[in-house]
DNA sequence: CGGGATCCCCACGGATACTG
DNA sequence: CAGTATCCGTGGGGATCCCG
């Protein structure tokens, strides 16, 4: 589980620390954003198009993100275990402000990797 | 500066990589939420407006959001030194985007905290 | 196959002291 | 005032093993 309780604790109503503790942390947007291309994925079918993640984190984004109504989890009593991960209706409400989002950084990515070096440049 | 190079490394031109390693981070957004809000503040005055940020973190955030060109620095040549944050056009244009996402978090935010009570009861 | 439990390292980040 | 430098604790997160 992140440990996202410390800010939350003095700020607990405050809504951008609240959504930015949860899907602004290093997983959570890619992960929504890899169920919506593929609508259903298995655990290892979300491993398998985020290769650089390890399972232990995967699984922690997949918590968090179930625990707030973002994904459901759908378990097979199957041997062996099958299990389905689906965007909920909340889920489906964030991707346009995700996708917003990739818009911006598409259309701003040049520009800002040239600026980054340049300040580093007049920055050694 | 923070240390997000690792992943991009793997995927250098990620929009979604790129944008989350940067802005997504602890306190970027909440920095140029801060900046909006007030238009132009000091070193100190976002201190005041984010109170639970270091001196350290915040000089960290400042400089990445200074190098991606979202807010610009300008130094007074004065003793006591005088630093003014303000935002750059550039950054200007990601204002509606965290703005959608602080709506979002304002309009989802009860029944998300009522969801994640529901499945700590259930997982425990 | 889909995880959980454990071990362990090191980078994040707070506190403090210092400087131009 | 606006930071930087240094020290240092802790928890984020990888690797590995295990289990239903």
């Amino acid at each position: 589980m992140l440990k996202t309780e410390v800010n939350d604790a003095l700020f607990p109503t405050c809504p951008i620390r609240n959504v930015l503790s949860r899907i602004g942390d290093k997983w959570s947007m890619l992960v929504l954003y890899t169920l919506e291309q593929h609508g259903v994925l298995r655990f290892n079918g979300l491993k398998l198009y985020i290769p650089d993640i390890s399972k232990k984190m995967l699984s922690a984004a997949l918590k968090v993100l179930e625990a707030d109504g973002l994904i459901s989890r759908k378990v097979y009593a199957e041997i062996p275990p099958k299990v389905e991960y689906t965007l909920t209706e909340r889920g489906q409400t964030l991707i346009p402000l995700i996708n917003n989002l990739i818009e911006w950084a598409s259309a701003n990515i040049t520009d800002i990797v040239e600026d980054r070096k340049n300040f580093l440049i007049h920055n050694s």
